[in-house]
DNA sequence: ATAACAAACGTTATATTATAACAAATTAAG
DNA sequence: CTTAATTTGTTATAATATAACGTTTGTTAT
């Protein structure tokens, strides 16, 4: 039971089902084929849906893998702030949920003394599974 | 007189010098389009050259936007630590380098004890050029 | 309730980004 | 020199994403 998922449309609650229900990332093509029965036919009808999904902050885009995932971080409102971790081997990606880093970053100021409105960080190495494995 | 250049092979000095060149973060379809008078005609000859550049730590890849800029930060060995700024309004991308933010960084432990061999930051916002014009 | 507007939809076509596969040429090392 | 590794050239194609158009649905204000 989910809140604040009546405003969805058709289409865009068809996409994240989709995404919710994925271990992972999902690729826009991937996504599509998973909802031809479901009556989406053209990727165009994808993207949309994710444009959507991305601006009020249910999904994010892992931009290195061109996939998208489900926002398990309340935190992250409107996906301004996101970080993630993406394994090397497995491709397993996380979203991180940590106060201190999320803080840090949103006030990070550089030494021209600019700050951001937005960032998106992937942090990339062995996830625990596949450092034992090794 | 760049150091450590001669290693390159020509098609990768050629890509290279391309993007030294411009001001800002380059795409790889323009990149080949620009060395066309040199010799290269092949999409695939500009993401070989490209592949290895990013390798061995000449150029990032700005995942958010699919482009391709030089290493301006000595500090960043062979890519395992990037961050960059983009304006919003005028694309404008620049290279973070502060020691603090890369050392927080590659120092980072999430809440489940992992740390990581590498990471990329975007940030995202008006640059000063753009917020004075506002 | 309905006119006016905004958002979402469906569809076709096409643009953009990136890689596969294979053979030839070049370079580096033993 | 000759063997191996890297780089090159080339053609074809895969994968990702958007343009343009007209229609339908949903919202809001009267």
């Amino acid at each position: 039971m989910t809140q604040k998922q009546e405003q969805l449309s058709k289409n865009q609650q068809i996409v994240l089902n989709i995404i919710e229900k994925a271990k992972g990332p999902l690729k826009a093509y991937s996504i599509l084929y998973n909802v031809q029965k479901r009556g989406i036919k053209a990727p165009l009808q994808v993207y949309r849906a994710l444009e959507k999904l991305i601006e009020i902050g249910k999904i994010h885009k892992i931009e290195s893998k061109n996939a998208f995932i489900a926002c398990k971080n309340s935190d992250c409102e409107i996906s301004k702030a996101t970080a993630f971790s993406i394994c090397n081997n497995c491709e397993h990606v996380k979203e991180i949920k940590n106060t201190k880093l999320s803080k840090y970053l949103s006030n990070f100021v550089d030494n021209s003394g600019m700050k951001y409105k937005k960032y998106n960080l992937e942090f990339f190495g062995l996830c625990k599974d596949c450092k034992l494995k090794q």
